[in-house]
DNA sequence: AAATATTTTTAGGTTAACCTAAAAATATTT
DNA sequence: AAATATTTTTAGGTTAACCTAAAAATATTT
């Protein structure tokens, strides 16, 4: 059985949503991530139901099967693997890898992942900072925080955004932030929680809680 | 205006047809080509031709465009960029990559050939041997023959292959030909024109006319 | 040149993946 | 719990890319 290109947008958004939600996933919030009308939705989760790659209830919303879940786990190993060769071997910037990996990871054959990763030397993260599932859909998950729970004094280093759209990627670019960088947080203003971080020892910036909520850190 | 990628790989067919065959381009030569029914070729043939990439007369057959012919050039370079990257960085077979590059020469992005392009090291030959067009569209041709007409005792260097399929490119490795490959035609049967040749000094094989009209090599 | 054969197009149909508008089901407020 | 609001589904439609069968155009044979 064929699985459609669309078919697995589907799946990888339920996958996502499901993860960040815990619950059902619903007919709306699937129309939200891909950005197509409701009855769309409906359309294709009859589809997906059919094929056994979801369990749909009418009205209750859908959970991935077994397989449905296999299919978006390597569905996102393939994402973050082109995006790891588009940045690490072609030289593109975080901010402009996001599109083509949208594409690149729905080429299908027989062991090209696996020798992607292999070439690429096994990454474990995205240049994001996001897991990398293993062959066997295992994936590793690191112990992290927002930025914005950090109390000053406290030291980190940047392993990953939330946000992966390019405004904040170029924002981060800009002030000398991105993935591998030490930081220390030196004071909250209690108005509205915007922090003072000191950049690698060196600038000292102000971010907005918001930038704050989207940064992922490693205490150390 | 967007290109789909049933378009353009029409186009891609039409440009190929058109190299070797030197006229019009005839429905049912496309059809052939496509694996469609002529009925569809007819369908796609006023899509094209409403979008100005070909060039039609009904029943006259078709011609591309310069923009067609534009947009073909660019697909055959993302096909061997491709080709080149699954055989030299990720290790795959030269009979295992047609149907990969048939997918990834769709992938679109600003600089993402002419990245893949130079991070390859600007290759002017795919893996069998056909041109890889540069960034301009221009084409570089060997002067090449094919194996079927040399003479006994002249010697030559494997250049190319015409058949592209896996059963051939197998074949081929199985003998020890590939590439590169120095031989030397000792004798040629005058019964059915097959051929006795020395490969790299070594091995001698006998070859078939199929086989040595599918093969292109430098005199030397 | 008329008859026949071949090629191409037209007519009419299908499927996946979308859509809007209306109907039905579920959830929330009063 | 009834009324109202929200969410989801159904009904019916569109488009690209395919299809088969019949009709029309072109090419070939006699």
């Amino acid at each position: 059985m064929t699985i459609t290109t669309a078919e697995e947008n589907y799946l990888k958004a339920i996958f996502k949503i499901a993860e960040k939600e815990g619950k059902a996933v619903l007919t709306n919030s699937i129309a939200g991530a891909m950005n197509t009308a409701a009855a769309s939705v409906t359309d294709m989760l009859k589809r997906l139901s059919d094929k056994q790659l979801i369990k749909y209830e009418k009205y209750r919303g859908v959970a991935l099967t077994e397989e449905g879940s296999r299919v978006a786990t390597v569905l996102i190993r393939k994402h973050r693997l082109w995006e790891v060769f588009l940045v690490d071997k072609l030289g593109f910037a975080w901010d402009e890898v996001h599109d083509l990996a949208e594409q690149l990871e729905h080429v299908q054959g027989e062991s090209l992942v696996d020798r992607l990763d292999t070439f690429l030397g096994h990454p474990r993260f995205d240049p994001h900072g996001d897991p990398i599932p293993d062959a066997e859909g295992r994936w590793v998950y690191r112990q992290q925080v927002r930025l914005s729970v950090l109390q000053p004094g406290q030291r980190g280093v940047v392993t990953g955004v939330d946000d992966h759209a390019a405004p904040f990627l170029q924002y981060l670019d800009q002030i000398g932030l991105g993935l591998g960088v030490e930081l220390l947080l030196t004071a909250r203003t209690a108005y509205d929680q915007s922090v003072q971080v000191l950049i690698g020892g060196r600038a000292e910036v102000t971010l907005s809680d918001k930038v704050a909520q989207n940064l992922f850190v490693k205490v150390s």
